[in-house]
Parts: structure tokens; sequence; C-alpha cells
DNA sequence: GCCGCTTCTTGATCTGTATCATGGCCGTGT
DNA sequence: ACACGGCCATGATACAGATCAAGAAGCGGC
């Protein structure tokens, strides 16, 4: 199994190798975008006290699956992770990416059960936050209720992009969308927002986009003719920033 | 203004005509599905405390606008709303239809303005509900915090379900898909689920659907000439549920 | 280092839905 | 009652992206 640094520098260091996983909210490089946002210091302590730690999921793992009964969210400290959902012909549909510091599996608290699957798309650590606890702690904590509930929401509006990404516009403005999408987020965590590598499949970039993988291909191909990126396989380099936010905001 | 019977019939039966619209949650014969669900008596009446009504919207009114401050979450208690954003070069994106007993207006917490717009389909009464009370109320109150987080955590899946279906299906999937969802949503409020008046226009169900209003027609035009659907304008009447079903789960 | 499997690219053709165009209908206001 | 404007239906044509097909490149296992 090919190991890339990538996979384990954001986070914490890890301070033990034992099976407890010791890392702490404190130290980490991603609270200020993850749920301990916005926490004073007393209180990140209890925060601290319920979240678990568990051993990196590799590639291809699965985080949880649709159907299964819901216990925590997930926050991701490392690696990549899609969600998707099986549709009734057993086909996927990919919902989301989810990079470090960001949050996953709130859509299983309405039915007590995961309404989608979660994947690792490379070797990802993750922080798994029982629900129950974080409920019972949020209603002492306004701070941390009002973080969750705009969490949710943000999952809504995100969503809603991508509602309208797929109903109104071309592939190459979808594919732009993407790109920048991964962009800002990359940037958010200090890392380049021109250059990187992509943890995900064509397949499920296209999945995630409403498009084929040939599609997916053809875009590529046609914007590194055009000189706004350059692409070796995963690798990604935004050589036109510009074109590729006209690109995207054509309709978007 | 023609005023159909139907727009304030399924609400509580105003008590008086003042100002303030007397209205309360505990007689409402929607309580079942809105907010109250599982919020005891006492409780109840805190609840009920903090809601505003206000005069019914005419149809086309705005409720309330992308941008503007968010302050409330909204209860429809009759006619019915649509959910929408506006893109960047101007054209809308229809998020959503609600219907009476249902809540919109949460994707506005994350950023303390509203991400979407909404607006009248026909005569709607609407129950404001104003976050930050609720959020206070819901830190004293375990049942009523999980049931908002229910609430969109099931806003989520159903943009999920939306996603899949503008990603994944035909045209006439997605149209059989939106007939069966209003007619549950119908069953639920004790309606008939074979046959009631589409609120929104042909327009507003493409912009949904990811189609234009000429596939609208087709569709319609093609169901009722294979005996599925009775299309009459905006009188809708399903003749054979079976086959529906089966045209909506070919692939949702 | 080589083999085999999976992922990716590129080309040729097909198809579902958009687009364009026109006419009918229905509701609303005068 | 009538005329106007928005909404809806239907036909003809165009096109973006799907599908089908084949080969190339990357990657893990031996």
């Amino acid at each position: 199994m090919s190991m890339r640094l990538q996979d384990v520098s954001e986070a914490a260091p890890l301070r033990s190798c034992t099976h407890e996983y010791k890392v702490n909210c404190e130290t980490c490089r991603l609270s200020r975008i993850c749920l301990p946002l916005a926490i004073n210091h007393q209180d990140l302590e209890q925060l601290e006290s319920i979240i678990q730690r568990s051993k990196p999921l590799q590639k291809g793992e699965l985080l949880y699956h649709e159907g299964s009964p819901f216990q925590s969210i997930y926050a991701v400290r490392s690696g990549a992770v899609k969600g998707y959902r099986t549709t009734s012909d057993g086909r996927e549909q990919v919902t989301g990416f989810y990079f470090p510091g960001e949050i996953l599996g709130m859509d299983g608290i309405s039915n007590n059960s995961h309404a989608s699957s979660a994947r690792a798309l490379e070797t990802a650590a993750i922080c798994a936050i029982p629900f129950d606890s974080l409920e019972r702690l949020s209603a002492s904590m306004p701070s941390l209720q009002r973080h969750l509930f705009q969490l949710m929401s943000r999952e809504i509006t995100d969503d809603q992009l991508l509602i309208t990404l797929l109903s109104k516009n071309s592939a190459d403005e979808r594919v732009a969308t993407l790109l920048l999408s991964i962009a800002n987020r990359n940037a958010r965590r200090n890392l380049s927002a021109s250059q990187f590598r992509l943890p995900m499949s064509r397949v499920d970039i296209g999945n995630y986009l409403g498009l084929t993988v040939e599609t997916i291909s053809r875009v590529f191909s046609r914007m590194q003719k055009t000189g706004v990126l350059r692409v070796d396989n995963k690798e990604i380099e935004i050589l036109d920033q510009e074109a590729l936010q006209q690109a995207a905001n054509l309709a978007a």
C-alpha cells in the first residue's frame, strides 16, 4: 500500500500510537473550521471528553452505511470521504465530498438511521462524535447548539447549490464549479488553491455532477487545451483562475 | 380576487378577525405534523407565546427574500409556498414546495441571512417563529431541540433525494415522483391522495424538476393518453397509482 | 520487472430534452 | 360581453451529453 505523506500530515500529530489514538481538539490545526469553533477553553474539555478517535480508515473502507443505526456524526481529520446514497435500482448517487475539518453524517438524525453511506476515498482519520452526548452538551452550551444549527443549515444551503448546479448548468460549468469549491476549501486549510490532487475518481466526479465519466474526461481535456488547467491524472493545476471563475459563473 | 374555500379551511378556525389573527397550536389540526409535535401541554404554552401570526399572504406575495436578515422560520398554516434562489445570471431555481404543516426558512440560520426566497403560490396563512426565542426555548426543552435537529436533518435528506432525482432520472420519472410526493403529503393531512389541485404553475414544476415547461406539458399529455392520469389544467387525478409508482421507482 | 485489472482518454453515433414557433385556452379587468 | 395577457399544448428541429467501442496509461500484486 503506497503511503502518501499528505494522508496524515494535516491533523494534529499523534501523541502516542496506542489503541486510543490520543489527539485533542486543542492542538488540532483544524479546530478553527471544525466543531470546536466558537467554544471556549473550559467547554472544550467537555466536548473533548465525548469525542472518539479510532484507527484510520483505509481507502475504500466504509464509515457508515445507509440504513444502519445513527449514533454519531463524524469529523474528517485527514484524508477525504465521499457521501452517497444507493438508488432503488442499485445505482449510486454521490451527494458530497468531505475534506479535513468538515462534518458529515447529519442526515441520519431525522430517522435515527443513516440516510446515506460514507466511504473513505483515501486513508482517512476520523473523529466520531456521539450525537446523544452532543445533544445533551449543546442544551447547556448555547454556542455549541447554535454552531450545530448552523452546520446543518450550511449543509442545506450547500445541497441547494448542488441542486441548482445540476438543474441549470452545463458540463463545463459544473466541473469548473467543483474545482473552485475544492480550491476554496483547500485555501481555508492553508493549502494551495491552485495546485492539488483530486482524491476521488472520474467516476465519482461524474456521478456527483450528474455526468458520465467520458464527459468529465472531455471537459478536463478541453480545459487543458485552452490553457485553463494542467491535468496530470489526479493532479490538477489551475492555470487561469479568472477563466475558471468565469466558466463557473456563467450561470451559477 | 377569486377565493377558494381550500385556502383557509385547513388551519384552525380564526377565533377573531382583529389584527392579531388569534389562532393557537392546541386547536390547530396541523400540530400533529408541525413543530408542536412531541411537545407536552405545558411546554406548548411557551412555544405558543412566541409564535406570531400575521395577515395571510396573497398569491404572489413574498414571505422572505434571499439576502434579507434571518429572524424567523415559518410554518405554513394554509395555502402553499415555493422556495427558490436566484442564480447569478438572474434565473430562478425552485428548491421546494411547502404545504400546510411544513416548515421553511431554516437555510437562513447558517449566515443569519436568508439563502433563498419564499413566495406564496396562493393565498397562504403563515406562522412566524422567531428563531432566537426558539433557540432559547429549545435549550431547556430537549424534545424541542431534538425536533428541530430532526426537521433540519429531514430537509437535508429531502434535498438529497432531489439531487438524485435531477442527476439520474428521466423527465417521466421526475414528474411521477413529484406527483407521488404531493399525494403522500396530502394523505398526511387527511386529504385525497388521488385527486388534488396543483397550486404551482407548469413553469414552477419544470423549474423545480430541471425541465422546461414544454416537457412538463408533454409528460402530462403522455400520462393522460396512457390512462395513468386525468389532467384538467391544474386539477390532477391519479387513475393508476400502480403505474405511477412504477414510473417513479424505475430509478428513484 | 512484468502481468492483469482498473481507470482514464478519445472517437463515432444516438437520443432525450431544449429550443423555436404557433395556436388555443382561461382568467381578469374594463 | 369582450379584449388582453399570461399560461398551456403541440409540432418541427437542434444540440449537449449519453452510449457504444476501443485503445492507452496507471497501479497493485507477484
